[in-house]
DNA sequence: CGCGAGCTTGACGTTGTTCAACTAGAGTGG
DNA sequence: CCACTCTAGTTGAACAACGTCAAGCTCGCG
């Protein structure tokens, strides 16, 4: 187990903290691998920790009867759990392992006790919630008002720019996992990418998308 | 001008305020009355207040070229403009006056030095955020998983329980508003209401809903 | 080499938008 | 007090976007 006070990849709010607040976060944590396809957050279960993700990629996603909605594909750095500390006493979204994934599980509240007395982890924390929720209004925007095409590109742009930060990336996500984000049937997605692709916007070779005309990207977006 | 120290319908974090910080915010803040239909946060703009709503009913929204898309209707003790606080430097959202509405616009950085030393301030902003956050995951799931009749029906519940607080009221909204929280054309919007008013689920007398069978309106959500 | 999951393609159906026309009601000026 | 106008609300029909269904394909893996 990492001693947080060593820890090189751990959230910013951590930085926040005493020694003394650290060895408290050490002592109440517990360091998980979880592979590909595995669920690490099951909505509606009890909000016993908060999640750090140290290392592989996520999806946040909301169950529903007939499907699901990705909200967020995200990697090392990212924090889950926050949002239902004081709202309702479970989670009220899904977190699922996208390849092998290593996270850092903390007691609740030992958090809450922390944001409660810390006042730079609590400015911190505000920050972070302010980008989720400005990412949230974009999200609902983009799902509600843009079209097929659109979204997509709007996908790929995120992607490109802030999930593997290449413009050519091998995906850990499947076509119905893309389907997912845009809220579109799986074979609509694969129609739009063909479509881009005959548009020499993209390449696509297999799980490799490469992205060629970034303007024309942004045009459809 | 209201001293805030003697406000009976300040938003709760101001409640962890000592006289000190109570008085600087009422020397750094203005009250205003809008009347129906103004704006008083506009898309875009330098962020360079935070806002409260006393009374009254206001709009958040999202402004796009073609359609607007409503996020949230509230009333007293909702506040705005936190969100703004370290994510840029532009609000990315706009709010109106749904009928005469009276706010209070404080000092961004006020504020945001507030929450920078004040850790029970800070941890009550905390919990408002999580509240934002959750019912935007609420927002997004709905409108982009759920029909046309489960969204108004949605809509319906919301501003009985949590806006008017009555299960019979006149509405400050038009048909063209309540299209914008649906996301539907405002002919669609009309349709439902027909549909559910001729289902014995509401009664419509112009402005005025009424809503009669509570148990249909929630199976349709 | 064969199996199966994920991917792809085309045809078709449904939902909800758009357009155009009409109605009702509120405000205005002669 | 009545025509006039303007806006919001309403209705029906045509249309487009996207989802669904069914079938075939591909590639990795045993």
């Amino acid at each position: 187990m990492t001693d947080c006070a060593k820890c090189k990849n751990r959230a910013s709010c951590f930085n926040e903290l005493s020694i003394n607040d650290l060895s408290k976060v050490t002592n109440n944590k517990v360091e998980i691998n979880y592979k590909k396809g595995e669920t690490i957050i099951k909505q509606n279960s009890f909000a016993s920790h908060i999640y750090f993700v140290k290392s592989g990629l996520v999806k946040m996603y909301i169950e529903n009867k007939n499907k699901n909605l990705t909200l967020e594909v995200a990697g090392s750095g990212s924090m889950y759990g926050i949002t239902s500390l004081n709202y309702n006493k479970n989670y009220n979204f899904s977190l699922a392992a996208l390849n092998d994934v290593h996270v850092c599980e903390i007691n609740v509240e030992v958090i809450n006790n922390i944001i409660k007395n810390n006042i730079g982890f609590s400015y911190d924390v505000v920050n972070q919630l302010n980008t989720t929720i400005n990412k949230l209004i974009s999200k609902v925007n983009c799902l509600s008002q843009k079209q097929t095409s659109a979204r997509i590109a709007d996908m790929l742009i995120e992607l490109s720019d802030n999930v593997y930060k290449k413009q050519s990336f091998i995906m850990d996500l499947s076509r119905k996992d893309l389907a997912e984000i845009t809220n579109m049937a799986t074979e609509n997605v694969v129609r739009t990418l063909k479509d881009f692709e005959q548009e020499k916007i993209i390449k696509l070779v297999g799980k490799k998308i490469s992205i060629i005309d970034y303007e024309k990207l942004r045009k459809y977006s």
